[in-house]
DNA sequence: TTTAATAACTGGTATGACCAGTTGACCATC
DNA sequence: GATGGTCAACTGGTCATACCAGTTATTAAA
């Protein structure tokens, strides 16, 4: 019997809850009007207080522009939001991933590793080095338990995020990381390969104790290859069995002119 | 006669705006604990929604948490808060530009660019190359104006990054792009290298219409590193003229042990 | 010493009033 | 016909005052 700490949530994040679902699933299209702070008071039956701080929310994460006097209206969230509205885009109102919002994470992640990696190797700190060691062993003692290195993992990317002293990164990584935990399990299989092969996180770590960049990248390059290799065959296999929304044209076409 | 609309801001946005400065610039350490709210209103002189729809808004930025009954403490922006936050670190709080965030900026852009000009190759439609198209002649017809070029590009990779059809990286770069249009002005003559190369741009375009995932990629990237080398060269100088903070030790160091 | 009740916090919700900006209809003016 | 003023009916913004709900340190009882 496992047991989860019971979610507790406040009004205005039930209330910011509903509307950013339905705005990111589409159903309140850029441009539409929200109704007035009053009327959602009504429909929603809570008071005025809880619908403004959920607005304002939704205002923050680029959703939703407020005009004093003028009205509420709904942007395009893909032109005005940023890297954390990827949880939310991750699942469909079902609960099923979202597969090319999943492809689009670790295609990401591929590419943002190696330069990580490479700066990593340039600027980090001998303490680092230690800490770089002490995960790679720490994986190495882990290795039966998939899950277990699937975290040892994250947090060795994590640290290597901080090694490279690129705040960018770091908060990208933030994003990255929120969305990637939410589909985390579903992945441990696909991603065996690459989390069984430590030998790669050694020669990243073994590179980064040379300073030398290159090294770093590439490694980290050919990890994220062929760890990513089985994500986007599985992907591909989804998406040529589900051709629901194949309503426009395919590959192969030429310029219109 | 240059008019711009009056700013215009919120209590909550403006208490917002106070105590995300206060944390982001490191007044408040992480685990600090709050003032209640009530103390907040006292302080701020403004009555409590105010400040609750300011709080709400720092808790989603994750650079609070905010605990029913137990009070609020601040949090590591650097672990919890996303992209969106660039903007504020990018300017001290005297106004001038932070160049470690403005490096990572360009740093980031760097290693994002030639896979966004890559998947866009594999993925464009016919009517986004013809919009390419017209992005690159529209560049060509303003080959004069800098700061014109300087929008342009900005619009070339922001329609590049639609044409990867990956969200995560669309949502990188509104992030990113908020952030740099912080600082393009004043970046306008260390870029005019990159921003003058419309042959590079006009490589790319045709990459894409050929879907030639490895052409786009590799001319992105050779477009990105005679960019930035301006900018990471001009950061370096300034850096070594300010050896303010050079408290702890230099480079060559071994591991300590 | 341990445990249970409690008082004094904390944040969360509710209500009703009023201030302030926007919009559109209407009207006088030019 | 175009311009600018007036006004009513919206919209969001601010405020004060309750009270509910959860946490924590204190205190009294076991």
């Amino acid at each position: 019997m496992r047991l989860k700490p019971v979610a507790r949530k406040s009004l205005s994040d039930a209330v910011f809850e509903q509307l950013s679902q339905e705005i990111v699933h589409g159903r309140m299209r850029p441009g539409t009007p929200l109704p007035s702070e009053r009327a959602l008071c009504d429909v929603l039956r809570v008071n005025r207080g809880a619908v403004r701080e959920a607005l304002k929310r939704l205002s923050q994460a680029g959703l939703i522009a407020i005009q004093h006097g003028g009205g509420t209206r709904v942007l395009d969230f893909k032109q005005t939001a940023s890297l954390d509205l990827l949880n939310r885009l991750l699942f469909h109102h079902d609960g099923t991933v979202d597969l090319r919002v999943a492809r689009s994470v670790m295609e990401m992640r591929a590419a943002m590793a190696p330069d990580i990696a490479r700066l990593a190797a340039l600027r980090r700190s001998p303490g680092q080095v230690l800490q770089l060691d002490e995960m790679v062993a720490a994986m190495a003692a882990q290795e039966q338990d998939l899950l277990a290195l699937q975290v040892l993992a994250l947090q060795f990317w994590d640290l290597l995020t901080v090694c490279s002293e690129n705040i960018a990164y770091q908060l990208a990584f933030n994003g990255l990381r929120h969305s990637y935990e939410g589909m985390r399990e579903a992945l441990v299989e696909v991603m065996s390969e690459e989390l069984r092969d430590l030998a790669a996180y050694r020669r990243i770590a073994d590179a980064v104790r040379r300073k030398d960049g290159e090294g770093a990248g590439q490694s980290a390059q050919a990890l994220m290859q062929h760890g990513s290799r089985g994500i986007l065959q599985l992907l591909a296999a989804l998406e040529s069995s589900t051709d629901d929304q194949a309503a426009n044209g395919e590959e192969d076409d030429d310029d219109e002119q």
